[in-house]
DNA sequence: AGCCTATGATTATGCGGCTAACCTTTTGGG
DNA sequence: CCCAAAAGGTTAGCCGCATAATCATAGGCT
């Protein structure tokens, strides 16, 4: 791909990814809100009770941030974790009344973020947006289905020998 | 809009946001780079060196980011960072050779980034995809521009009484 | 039964991003 | 000339999200 189309692409979602979600924190701070929380409670809504588990798969994140996000929604009231009686390891969470009273105006808000970001559109019909994003969205999570594979192999207790460890070849920590 | 419309896009913003980003994690691993420090070295490399108030303005974040990320990137050698000799108060940051050294790489990951990200798409062709995509991110620049300088006046209020401060009506904060 | 693995969740740690508050230096009037 | 306002950064604190490691329970198999 010519890299000056690949340089356009990932500049517009990344712009698309930040204000997109300083959009959403504006609209959500009346509700008590942080981005990201609010899928959860709607997660909730359409599909009944959760484990946390199907949480994270429903809501495309990774299971430790559904532990901390739930907390902190649970702590604010907005939903109830209880222990499984069947399994003891598995926790379900489900909306509280002040959760689901939440729920109308967080849907207000959900369609108010959706027509602003819109709003100032010039050449692209709405309609085609919301296609080809969905279509975007659908290749990425192929994208990743393809990858991870490959690197959540046999994990066997004992540990692979990775040889050293490349001391250039990882993120930076400090 | 319709609710339903509505919760299509916002859903496939954040797919394409959480997605995106673990890709370009992927990628810019073996460079020892995350996720939107590649951005601030490729801004260096186009526009040279900047302050590091140009340099938030120009990867669309905020400065105390800026300031972050910058000490990070600086400790590892991928960028310099001086102070101004005309005004004390600014601190312009540049390209280390290290930092240089390593953009081709970075020009290489970038495109196999959107290259990826791309790769399944089932009805979109790639360069509407590109046009409809900085269409939108126009869109959400503009919508942030116009919803900065003024107050959150305009709108009728119905929900909440303001005078008294509602105990619910701020981001949970624990 | 006993063990070994698989599974669900949590803890620890780290990064990008943000806002609010603060400090420092410049600058612009009176 | 001096002091107040503006401008540039940093600090502190929080959140979402991620990975790696850990813990606890469930299940399968001999």
């Amino acid at each position: 791909m010519d890299p000056r189309q690949a340089e356009l692409l990932n500049s517009a979602i990344r712009t698309i990814s930040i204000r997109h979600r300083a959009l959403a924190a504006a609209l959500l701070a009346p509700l008590g809100l942080h981005p990201g929380q609010e899928v959860l409670l709607f997660e909730l809504h359409n599909r009944g009770p959760l484990t946390q588990g199907q949480l994270a798969s429903a809501s495309g994140c990774e299971p430790p941030t559904i532990t901390n996000s739930a907390r902190r929604l649970e702590a604010a009231g907005l939903l109830v974790r209880t222990e499984s009686p069947d399994d003891a390891r598995v926790t379900i969470v489900d909306l509280s009344d002040r959760g689901r009273a939440l729920l109308p105006a967080l849907q207000q808000a959900w369609t108010q973020l959706a027509e602003q970001s819109v709003a100032r559109l010039l050449t692209t019909p709405p309609e085609r947006l919301v296609e080809d994003l969905s279509d975007l969205a659908s290749s990425l999570e192929a994208a990743r289905a393809r990858c991870s594979p490959c690197s959540t192999r046999s994990r066997s207790r004992e540990p692979v020998d990775e040889g050293v460890p490349d001391p250039g070849s990882a993120p930076i920590r400090q």
